[in-house]
DNA sequence: GAAGGGAATGTTATAATGTTTCAAATTCTC
DNA sequence: GAGAATTTGAAACATTATAACATTCCCTTC
């Protein structure tokens, strides 16, 4: 692969945002779940940019918005938007991302660049499928995956 | 596999224990690194079961001891049995896990059953490949893999 | 076997992350 | 509009991890 993967590159990033957000409102719907406003705001934040944000950074985001809110306020936001898929979180740094493939049912890589600190979500069929073989072989029966890898991202590794 | 790996089945652990201890002294020998009464003692406690420990359980441990230790006693112990690939840190639990491979460079699955706590390493060559190609697809550089699936072993797998 | 220097540990405080609990408000259903 | 269910507010607390600085230990060197 030659050119950049989208996080990587300049890009129109209130696209970004946008399709996140139009299709989220269409995944709640079909799912009878409310995307409210706080719930809303925050997976708008978390989408702001392609950089994994704690819940404590979007706690002074809506600080910011004049919405005094309370720890449990964001983590219910969070654990809301997980359910659906809508952001995943990442184990290793404790923070939380927008999903871009929300809606479909998948296990992802994250490339996390320790430079930038941008996280590219992949699908990686080929890895899903060695983690699969690897549970079955030992009789494992997988329930959730995290895979992450920490690294240099084309911009910023230093040949 | 029809016969189940060591974790979830009996076995005279004391031998994993001695096991892992001897590996270690060795390790920190030829790395002329010290393995202190406090580091050894972490390492020892972390073995003493194949579940992940966190830190405070660790603390907890060593003040039955008697050693009326503070935190950063721990987490210093831990960083140096990290540094030499003696213990696993569990980035989705929090926790430290002893090393069934220490002293070879590698990249691990770990399976952790949500029943029993247990969390097997694997070295899963298949696995560390299509991660390495994922990562080269997109022109990035890894320094460090987590890889940690949560499920049910094959002892508490209800089926 | 004392003196000096680097590594390891002790100690206190605090930062960062996440949860429990119960009350109040909102929204949905009828 | 009354009642039930969901969502939010608010205060306190629990857990995980680090910072900063003092002290002790151990090894080398003289």
């Amino acid at each position: 692969m030659s050119a950049k993967a989208l996080p990587y590159r300049p890009h129109n990033h209130a696209a970004c945002v946008q399709h996140a957000l139009t299709e989220a409102r269409a995944i709640c719907q079909a799912n009878q779940a409310r995307l409210t406003p706080t719930r809303e705001r925050v997976l708008e934040l978390i989408w702001q940019s392609h950089k994994p944000l704690g819940a404590y950074d979007l706690l002074a985001a809506l600080a910011e918005d004049g919405h005094n809110a309370a720890p449990p306020t964001v983590y219910r936001a969070l654990d809301f938007l997980l359910q659906y898929g809508l952001v995943h979180r990442i184990a290793s740094l404790n923070a939380f991302v927008g999903c871009t493939h929300a809606g479909e049912h998948h296990t992802s890589v994250f490339l996390i660049c320790r430079g930038c600190r941008t996280a590219l979500e992949l699908a990686a069929p080929n890895v899903t499928t060695a983690v699969r073989q690897a549970a079955e072989a030992e009789a494992f029966t997988p329930e959730e995956t995290t895979i992450e890898i920490a690294g240099q991202c084309p911009n910023c590794s230093h040949d």
